[in-house]
DNA sequence: TGGCAGTATATTCTTTAGTATAGGGTGTAT
DNA sequence: ATACACCCTATACTAAAGAATATACTGCCA
């Protein structure tokens, strides 16, 4: 088994190689310092069955030396080192053909078995894409400086429904109102949130909802 | 070590427990057919290093389950089993604390090291968390096959402004037509999309894009 | 060359949304 | 007791949204 190693630290490189030995029983391990090492590796290189590749590296133009490397190697899985775990790089690396995200604070264990699992077929996806907003509704829960919060409890119902694409009609049947009441809660609603329409109104509840 | 094992298929429990077994040296997996099975197992067993449920089970209240078995373990990994893949079920299981999602659908390997994973203290999200649109509204990725691309390229210009709250005048100042064209465009756009108005438009369009 | 999809516009019309004003009903706190 | 905030309804109006139909220009494909 065949593993490239790309990382400007040292250090780095010497404690993935250890793990990496411990993929299997023949490892070996080819270390880089920069992209272009990288590459030369990648282009000589006759099988590679795994490729790990440090995202900030000194040369290194972030995400195309990825795409470069993905086309050079298109079925050899490819995991990307970081130091940092921002949610735009981890989605970014994806979009870019990674199989895996690996921040530099996984721990040992940890850190094996996500290179066993992306060696098996897997993409591996930290869980800090959930410690970072990867996206809720919650039931309910809202912060409580939100502005949503300042809607009277009708105005929330009126809102929740509202979110739903409803017609004032609607609206009014579900919550057993005349559709001029509805109308009154909408008018709050609109001026609580600064709208200008019921449209308007969505977008920000749902902006204030998901980017809490 | 010991493996808590819920499903109602034998046939998967077995070749869960074969799996189990080369987790580690001594593996004893007790095996329940129903939610109530399981939770008397884990209320019976001494310790427990990993627990595995299925989603969808006689009795099993869903997400409820979950509840339960976490507050009974809350130190215990649990890893929900599932036959579909449907992303919303993914975001509620790591919402009810889960450390792992494992669709049915994982080849040997990877669920095998999708458990070692899940046991080194990380949480496994499976690759098809991006495959149906884990991201977010990405530079213009949208899945190919997704209502939104059977629009025309106008009626996208005019989705992108219509999301952003703004009246059919507003759209047809920035994208410089007539209000009569933004008209004509939002009703393919509400054909299209099967919406009734204006504002359900924008929530099937963000539902579209947030969970595939 | 004729058909077709997409774009843009105009006219006419009905429905819905949104504003304004006015009234009456709850509570609850000062 | 009386203010205050919230809730519900009513009438009347203007503005916007949405449906329907018709015309016309483009580019493209068979």
């Amino acid at each position: 088994m065949r593993v490239l190693l790309a990382d400007d630290h040292k250090l780095v490189r010497d404690a993935l190689a250890f793990y990496c030995t411990r993929l299997a029983e023949d490892v070996e391990v080819l270390q880089a310092e920069t992209y272009g090492e990288a590459e030369a590796l990648a282009g000589n290189a006759d099988a590679l069955d795994l490729i790990i590749l440090d995202l900030n590296m000194p040369g290194g133009t972030g995400f195309d030396g990825v795409d470069a490397m993905r086309k050079r190697r298109p079925d050899t899985p490819i995991v990307i080192l970081s130091g940092s775990i921002r949610h735009q790089d981890m989605t970014d690396a994806f979009d870019h053909g990674a199989n895996g995200y690996m921040p530099k604070t996984l721990g040992g264990d940890a850190m094996l078995n996500a290179l066993r699992l992306v060696m098996s077929g897997e993409k591996f996806i930290p869980a800090a894409l959930y410690e970072e907003g990867g996206g809720e509704e919650a039931t309910d829960g809202l912060p409580a400086d939100s502005p949503l919060r300042n809607l009277t409890p009708r105005e929330q119902d009126v809102l929740k429904q509202l979110i739903e694409g409803k017609s004032n009609k609607e609206i009014a049947a579900v919550l057993d109102l005349q559709v001029v009441t509805v109308k009154l809660h909408m008018k709050g609603i609109l001026r609580k949130l600064g709208a200008a329409n019921r449209t308007h109104a969505v977008k920000i509840a749902l902006d204030l909802k998901s980017a809490a």
